[in-house]
DNA sequence: TATTAATATAACTATTTAGCTATATAGTCA
DNA sequence: TGACTATATAGCTAAATAGTTATATTAATA
């Protein structure tokens, strides 16, 4: 069983999704990540456990708190599975060897 | 309600995964998708109504048949959603936390 | 027109899930 | 130690889902 079940899974809901876009900013306890939202907080700590099991976050323990942050592996693993469909949509599909020349000399950093 | 719901949602199965894979080599009819599954007829049509209320697919009608064919527009959806993430896994970005310690320590790549 | 072929829909069952409230666990602090 | 804080877990309910078989629909063909 493909782990990719979990993680699309994880991700067809729209609390887990924001979830994960508050966590893009940073690390954040459970009573920061629930603050937003109008649901319990087990609920939450029930979704935050979905993206855990999906790998989409990890738990730090911090004395009394548990910061949850983004765990980079699984986002990777949904763009390796999104790769075999870009040639569908691309326009440069036809020019693909462009596409990589482009993205080999994006913009370097400071 | 997000669209993306639906999509997550329909990436979530093997199945329709698998399904997605076939008709990125082009048009199938359900009894060509139907073939390598052991599941029933039934279940696919079913499978094929998730993936195309997502938007993934679409129905063409030909005399008896309703061959599939992806939909580019579902899957740049996606991949979409997916570039506000990017950034944590990408190039140097190995953990969000890490980022000033990296560019610190760390000569970015030529 | 009657038959066959391709596909969809209905009706049922078992499983999963998201929400809730109540309670348990564990760390901090006075 | 006792109170408080942060979070997890248990137990419940309602809704959704994936599978099944049986049947309906519609086009092609003899």
């Amino acid at each position: 069983m493909s782990s990719l079940d979990h993680v699309f899974h994880a991700l067809s809901d729209p609390t887990r999704r924001a979830l994960l876009a508050r966590l893009v900013e940073g690390e954040a306890t459970v009573a920061e990540l629930l603050q937003p939202f109008e649901i319990s907080q087990p609920s939450i700590s029930r979704h935050l456990k979905v993206l855990e099991d999906a790998g989409l976050i990890s738990t730090r323990i911090s004395g009394n708190a548990r910061p949850r942050r983004i765990e980079p592996a699984a986002f990777e693993a949904i763009s390796d599975w999104l790769e075999q469909y870009r040639m569908i949509w691309s326009e440069n599909y036809a020019r693909l060897d462009d596409v990589l020349e482009t993205m080999k000399t994006k913009e370097p950093k400071t």
